[in-house]
DNA sequence: TATGCCATGTAAGGGGTTACATGATTGA
DNA sequence: TCAATCATGTAACCCCTTACATGGCATA
């Protein structure tokens, strides 16, 4: 039920296309929702027919139509509603910690490979958010200010990765695999 | 298409009945999988149609009979099928988040006491499990080594606990709330 | 020539949530 | 007496995923 408050909270600070929230999903918001193109079309559609947002045609010439969505009174005054509640606790379900649990069954360095795949997408993101960090520090006063907010949220996902990663510096220590190795196994196997 | 892999992992280790199961989501599964009660029940009808588990019915005198799974062959190919595979990169949603983004249209002490409650929640948890893991290192070597894996998994529980206190202290300070005053507002206002 | 971006959708099916339902025992 | 624990489920509904579908433009 939240990907419709999602939607209202991007849509109350800019007006926008199912494409744009998408974009948005995967940019600004991308580090604590995660929304696909069907998902935020289906759901648009439902908010249209409920009165929650309005909807304007804007042709484009050599570019298919945008339908560009507004937040009608009565879909502010459900955010509003919304935010006034509180929010539901999140709820962690990450088949990589199921794999773990049960990697018994499978050998340590298959483990560890796992952990380090992970780990590499992991790292790229943090590389993101980093580089947003930078971008915002280096904004003037004021419009620091209008993005302090957002800030807060870009902070969780930094020091959630950092997290994340110290955890698997744990974790491959304690699989006591050669991280070093694993790319030269062929040319200088262990005699 | 998960939660039938968590299941299976845990009757893996063990032949469990649906309320056990339910149990050990909320106790050793809790940090890192949620599964309600009719999620459960429903999964294992499916799955026994299925033939991923066999099922026996033991009956108690004055408490309703139980009904108690066990992996099959096929049950067990499967999981080992689902662990040789890549593990699916875990999807954030969090409502908490969401409103703090859309915060503006709050104000910071609504923001603040909304962190608060959630601190509050995630300090209880970091408790529960600081004490499974002193219980965990109290094991004789043998026992810890037959934990290894699961403790892994809580020392992630952990990790992610203590970054997201840690940034609750970054968004209180950021919001300039002064938390040691919030109990007594009416008995000393700000003159 | 192929990939990726722009921009929108439908349809089927699977998964999850909410509400409803039963009923005895034990402890506060 | 009230709530919690034990132990199971059904039914309706909503949400999400997967696959399918279109089609032009720009860049490598």
């Amino acid at each position: 039920m939240s990907l419709q408050h999602a939607i209202l909270v991007l849509l109350e600070s800019d007006d926008a296309s199912g494409y744009d929230l998408l974009k948005r999903f995967n940019g600004s918001m991308g580090h604590f929702w995660h929304a696909s193109h069907q998902q935020i079309y289906q759901q648009l559609k439902k908010m249209h027919a409920a009165g929650l947002i309005d909807c304007e045609l804007q042709p484009q010439d050599k570019r298919p139509d945008r339908k560009v969505y507004r937040l009608t009174t009565a879909g502010r005054e459900e955010l509003l509603h919304w935010l006034s509640q509180p929010a539901r606790p999140f709820k962690y379900n990450d088949a990589l910690l199921v794999k773990l649990f049960g990697g018994h069954l499978l050998g340590d360095d298959d483990l560890a490979a796992e952990i380090h795949s992970h780990r590499e997408l992991y790292e790229e993101r943090l590389k993101t958010f980093l580089g947003i960090e930078q971008r915002i520090h280096q904004l003037p006063g004021d419009e620091q200010a209008r993005w302090r907010l957002p800030y807060l949220t870009l902070r969780r996902g930094i020091l959630e990765i950092q997290s994340w990663l110290r955890w698997a510096d744990e974790v491959e220590q304690a699989l006591d695999v050669d991280v070093s190795a694993e790319n030269s196994v062929e040319i200088h196997p262990t005699a």
